[in-house]
DNA sequence: CGCATACGTTACCGATCGGTAACAAGCGCT
DNA sequence: AGCGCTTGTTACCGATCGGTAACGTATGCG
């Protein structure tokens, strides 16, 4: 017991797993609540309910395990983002929304703390680090599907509107770790959203009741 | 020469300031290129062309360095925010533009990393740095900045539209550590600032030859 | 001159960092 | 029973972390 004391309240100690599998659960919490740079490798063994030597003898190195935890993250959050859109396939302007729906409670809920990308980002700096090339994949690969989604609804200007959704995405993420609750920006990101989308997609692609104005336009 | 070695390139090791402006100014640039985790102090004293023993005889700890250096951060920002809005007094709409062309110039230049102060509200979680006070208030106060100047500007809604602004602001510097060159989503940000103004702002307030786009659909 | 302030230098402190060697105990499997 | 695989345990490594004590030196100023 001469590591780190275990608090045991959010640790990942039941017994079905396997070590590997626990220290890495228990790294990408730790890594994701307090800063990749900020926990130890004998906190998230510890956390983790083994010891530093398990940690090595599953992973080469801890920024090898960082990339790996954000290699996962990257791949979840896709699997998150195609199942919020398979829905409303063929309603694009659809689509986006549901993506900053699922995207938002995600990552700016009550227990959320931000993009673990994004964060990685501000943490990582170095770009020897083996996670920085997961990072710059994976923003660059969201910036490709906001373009595609926004072309595939028909903006006037998809380029601008998919990196403005993107930079709104973004925003709200890292905007969640300075706000708490609900009375923050992040309680806006949907009405900017809509807004964006009205004023880069045509007329007939909007939804019904959104506004007396273009409601007129669309019945005439 | 025990520690870290003195690179020498950017450091500020001019005679003509006393030992606390260098190591101060030292600090800055490093917390702000390298991460604050990332900086020791060794490494701040060192490249400042002195030694920790003077480092502790100027400061009382590294954490009270760091919110010294966000605090002088947030008085800057503020008087580049007010210096960028002085010209166009009176012209609420032109001043919003005005304002992320000089943040966006400072936090997102080639030779830039962000917003100082989002970066470290991602690295300094714990609720008991000394930081986290003075980068709630900050962001609180550019919100509040926001709204005004979208109540200022006759918005229709300046509560989403300053929330909104705010947000791709806060993205657009996160945004810039992961995108370098001018080819990322940041060459896109000032045409989203312009779309949510016209879309906020009565067609009265909006610049006479800016866009037949969004003309022809207000007028249709 | 003497004194104080500012700074450099060296050595040190306990703690933690990422990472490793060696050995023992438990386990399923055949 | 015996084997191999996984895991726990202890001790250790050099390096760095934030922070401090003691002493030496330079400068300026009365």
């Amino acid at each position: 017991m001469s590591e780190a004391k275990n608090s045991g309240a959010a640790a990942c100690t039941e017994g079905g797993m396997r070590v590997r599998d626990r220290i890495f659960r228990t790294a990408r919490e730790l890594f994701y609540r307090q800063g990749i740079r900020a926990v130890g490798v004998d906190a998230i063994a510890c956390e983790a309910g083994t010891n530093k030597m398990s940690f090595y003898r599953s992973f080469p190195s801890k920024d090898e395990l960082v990339a790996e935890c954000l290699r996962v993250q990257v791949s979840e959050a896709f699997e998150r983002w195609d199942a919020s859109i398979a829905a409303y396939d063929g309603d694009a302007r659809r689509q986006i929304e549901a993506v900053f729906e699922s995207m938002l409670s995600k990552s700016c809920g009550d227990d959320a703390c931000g993009c673990p990308l994004s964060n990685a980002a501000v943490e990582l700096r170095e770009n020897t680090h083996p996670g920085h090339q997961v990072i710059r994949e994976y923003k660059a690969e969201v910036r490709r599907r906001f373009r595609a989604m926004a072309a595939e609804a028909g903006a006037s200007d998809p380029e601008a509107l998919g990196d403005a959704l993107m930079l709104l995405l973004e925003g709200s993420a890292v905007t969640r770790l300075t706000f708490a609750g609900q009375n923050g920006p992040l309680a806006n990101t949907l009405a900017a959203v809509r807004t964006l989308l009205d004023a880069y997609l045509p007329a007939s692609k909007r939804p019904a009741a959104k506004r007396a104005k273009a409601a007129k336009i669309a019945s005439a």
